[in-house]
DNA sequence: TTGTAGGCGTTATCAC
DNA sequence: GTGATAACGCCTACAA
């Protein structure tokens, strides 16, 4: 089938630890036997099987990912700043979906465990605690937007609810007085947060509110602005959990005739790029999440390089990007707001 | 370290044979024996190394990916139908991005090649010959947006020439009389057959025309449309090789103030979200690559099953999607144009 | 400097 | 039914 160190050494009539010496430079080997090597090397094509490398040095040269989903914008920058920082470290990347399910989360670690040294994952529907309960302390682990409750621990977070809470307060700020939230799903930990900074931001003031079932999807999103667009008396704002709710919820406004925002304010949540596209552009909280990926993977290298670390827990604060979705045209310039003048592409 | 099956067979007090049999259902274990291994699984959290299995039966459950990217809307949607299909056969996905860039290309493959029983394979800038050079006939192959030289070689293409030249055909005759068109990397095959697909809609009409240099990118697409915009006689249709030189393109077009038809028109190719979402809507090519992408695996994973099988080359037609950016507000309606009309999220 | 032998964790093939 | 034992492809003492 494949050919081995066997067939080289036979070939160039050495041993095979020669070949493993040539190849690995592990210790010196006579000019004359490396040359017959190399020569029998590329005559074969032999490329090692790191597999059966593996084995020996429990070490594989991978790292696994478990994400919640691969699909879709905010995914597509996760994996890149994975894949970027993996390469970085001359890691290959291994990446799994769980799509929010226990079994499948259960089953893509039990695959991955043995097959990479470490892990990163997201997993916002359950907690640190659980994960590390399958994995069993076997490999390192760092943590990405999911809750933490025990020491020890890495993680890369970002504030959720600090986020929503600024631009809740953003909504208010600019005259909106009754607003409908779009929830995420009722088990994610993260859309749990949005909720309670959106609630918080609106505290003090005493602002009307309404909550909508959702789950982060476009779909849902449309279903809840239909409903929203129902009651009253209505709303003058929606916010939604994350961007993809949002742009759903905007489409079922624009088939309903209403103007965005003169007659419904509109915000999301993840700063996709999307966002900047859409029309009206939509105001969102930027998640930096790319950057967050990376750094995931530098913090697990590290862990890789000396075990003996202690965890931390870090949490990026977001910000908010307002755009056209809830600045009526008429303020836009003094605000420097406009389609033509954001950057579409640059990294903001 | 970890737990293996002498652990388990200990604790059992049973033999590391009776362990596996338990585990793979290979031979009959009795009743008493086989609780007794149940119990040990359990309690020391047992989970068989697939590293080791692999290495033994030749096999490894993961099927390997090598794409130029796995950034971006269009690698999302691709990715995205890689792992359903892989899931869908319970294999794992590994994926690697060779950047377009022929020593990373090949150091994915030589990464892969051992820890997978198949690869999945984009390299426009490449073609099946000189894949099959690195792999060597090792594991089985399938192509996907790359050109073939080899028979006997499995690939799913799409007809980037013939949907370049239907949208070009349809620009004409939308009333567009000097066209421009902004260029993929000159070295991808895709990038190359989308324009030999606008040069041949232009053919029959006598249509005048100048091609810009472009690289896939938002930013070179705006750097493009900039140098398109200072030509005269100007030009009253930009089509670009791909949607996010589009879109980089109508950034540019809305700084300079110009509308997009009535000044310009735009056209895109792939089809991505974004193009639902920008203003104006971007008429583009449809490319149903999670379908495709879910495809080559299903391909794949036959060629598995059973290896003797011939090749063939699938090419799919692509199929024209008519938007905001080439149609003049006043004949929308007619043609039933309407970014509020177009499903945003459903699979169109 | 070079070769031999043992082992990484698993499964398959033998005997018993 | 069950338990040794030999692979799988590689690396690394250890011996020569």
């Amino acid at each position: 089938m494949s050919v081995t160190v066997h067939d080289v050494a036979r070939r160039a009539k050495v041993s095979i630890s020669t070949v493993s010496r040539v190849l690995n430079g592990s210790a010196p080997v006579s000019q004359e036997k490396r040359e017959r090597v190399m020569e029998a090397v590329e005559a074969l094509g032999f490329t090692p099987n790191p597999i059966a490398r593996s084995l020996l040095k429990h070490k594989t040269g991978t790292i696994g990912a478990v994400l919640p989903y691969i699909t879709g914008e905010f995914f597509a920058e996760l994996l890149c700043g994975l894949d970027e920082a993996a390469h970085m470290h001359k890691q290959v990347l291994m990446v799994s979906a769980s799509h929010r399910l226990e079994p499948e989360f259960r089953a893509a670690l039990q695959n991955l465990m043995h097959r990479v040294d470490g892990l990163v994952v997201m997993a916002p529907e359950l907690d640190a605690r659980q994960v590390l309960s399958i994995t069993g302390q076997r490999l390192p682990v760092v943590f990405l937007n999911t809750h933490v409750d025990a020491l020890g621990v890495f993680a890369v977070n970002f504030d959720n609810r600090g986020g929503m809470q600024a631009l809740t307060e953003h909504v208010i700020s600019a005259g909106y007085d009754r607003i409908a939230f779009i929830k995420g799903p009722e088990d994610a930990r993260d859309a749990q947060e949005r909720l309670h900074g959106f609630r918080e931001g609106l505290h003090q003031k005493s602002i009307p509110y309404q909550e909508y079932e959702g789950d982060f999807s476009a779909e849902r999103g449309y279903d809840a602005a239909l409903r929203i667009m129902r009651t009253v008396p209505r709303s003058s704002a929606i916010m939604a959990a994350n961007d993809l709710s949002a742009l759903g919820a905007l489409r079922a406004l624009l088939e309903s005739g209403l103007r965005v925002p003169e007659d419904m304010a509109l915000t999301g949540f993840d700063d996709i790029p999307s966002t900047r596209f859409s029309t009206p552009s939509l105001s969102s909280v930027n998640v930096p999440i790319r950057i967050l990926a990376a750094r995931a993977v530098h913090t697990l290298v590290d862990c890789l390089k000396k075990p003996n670390t202690n965890g931390f827990v870090h949490l990026e604060p977001l910000t908010i990007k307002l755009r056209e979705s809830t600045i009526r045209p008429d303020r836009r310039a003094a605000l420097g707001i406009s389609p033509s003048l954001e950057n579409l592409f640059k990294t903001s």
